[in-house]
DNA sequence: AAGACGGGGTC
DNA sequence: GACCCAGTCTT
């Protein structure tokens, strides 16, 4: 039975269109090279939320330092984020260890074809588990992400609210029916290259479209009012503090972030939270040696740092202290100098911090 | 269903 | 400043 959003619409002449189109205008990328799964794999999980751009030097070095399953499977945390160090999403990467390293132990190093399966892999949702099964292994599973959204509401005039998570399920059930049975990776991938190239969020450039006889927004001139979504809410400021500690040899003092949470185990200089009413210097000294466990020395402000995420903003004050010792280490903390420093993965906020101090010193 | 989770590019 | 990006996980 045919899905009614459908109706009327000639499927078999806009498979054709597309992946005639995509076939001819894809660009030359990395990923693109062979179907080796985990190459695949390892792309999509760069691409949630990034640009082409963005990740293409990422994903050159990643696959340089861990070309196979295996290498990513035995491979050092610490190394693994030092990788994916300004990427942002730093879970992606500790959850593709934790997933390929399933994939070894229990499926004998073979990235699974079936979606019930590969779904089970951490970070692998309902987008990632279609494109992987779609482009490495040509299934027909739908892949929906927000190009895909973005073309296919306007094609099919589909006026759900994209930002709702229910939404995702619609495109899905109509994919099922509209998906390329032939081809599905020149399909889900020409839906995105599209999406990408052509169909973008503001002015859509529809006069080049491939496929724009079929599609009913443009037949109706509403393709700049499609897709609907929501507005999210903005993001929080909250004021840091934060300490370039300096001990008698030169070194700097950096700690460990928690296990979880936001940057989780990435590295940063120690810093406090602060309100603007114990926002005093000499209280910030005594919890600072006290977190050290020597006598701390503060000394001036050396910078500000204004850090934008999508659901807070960091507004840092960096202050430079010393410390009359060389310092002690333990499992969250190290006392390195400006070589040393380079091989442990910081956020970028805290990268400012490493290179206005390094470049005064 | 809504919020947490990064960072950069664009208008 | 607001939006968006080849989304997923947690609550």
């Amino acid at each position: 039975m045919q899905y009614t959003k459908l109706t009327d619409f000639q499927v078999e002449n806009f498979q054709t269109d597309l992946i005639e189109w995509f076939k001819e205008n894809q660009r030359t990328l990395p990923w693109r090279e062979n179907k080796d799964p985990y190459r695949v794999w390892v792309s999509e999980i760069m691409l949630q939320q990034t640009r082409v751009d963005t990740v293409i030097p990422y994903y050159l070095n990643f696959m340089r330092e861990f070309p196979t399953l295996e290498d990513l499977a035995y491979a050092e945390e610490d190394r693994i984020l030092k990788a994916w160090e300004g990427l942002g999403y730093y879970s992606r990467v500790r959850n593709l260890q934790t997933a390929v390293r399933e994939v070894v132990e229990e499926y004998d190093a073979v990235v699974p074809r079936s979606r019930v399966d590969i779904s089970k892999l951490k970070g692998v949702g309902p987008y990632t588990a279609g494109a992987i099964l779609s482009i490495a292994y040509g299934q027909p599973e739908p892949a929906v992400d927000g190009n895909v959204m973005r073309v296919l509401s306007r094609v099919l005039e589909i006026d759900e609210d994209i930002a709702k998570p229910k939404t995702r399920k619609t495109f899905e059930e109509v994919l099922y029916e509209l998906i390329s049975k032939e081809d599905p990776s020149s399909f889900n991938q020409g839906m995105m290259e599209l999406g990408a190239l052509i169909c973008t969020p503001t002015s859509p450039g529809c006069l080049l479209c491939p496929v724009r006889t079929h599609c009913r927004a443009y037949k109706k001139g509403i393709q700049d009012t499609l897709p609907i979504k929501s507005k999210k809410k903005k993001a929080k400021r909250k004021r840091m503090a934060a300490f370039v500690i300096v001990n008698e040899t030169g070194q700097v003092l950096i700690e460990k972030r928690p296990e979880t949470g936001l940057l989780a185990k990435l590295w940063q200089f120690p810093n406090v939270e602060v309100d603007s009413h114990s926002f005093n210097k000499e209280n910030m000294a005594l919890s600072l040696s006290e977190q050290v466990g020597e006598t701390i020395i503060l000394g001036d402000r050396i910078q500000k740092v204004e850090h934008v995420f999508s659901h807070i903003i960091w507004d840092i004050e960096v202050y430079q202290a010393k410390i009359e010792a060389v310092g002690i280490e333990d499992a969250t903390h190290r006392w390195v100098d400006h070589h040393q420093i380079e091989e442990f993965a910081f956020p970028v906020s805290h990268q400012k911090i490493i290179k206005h101090y390094f470049d005064g010193v």
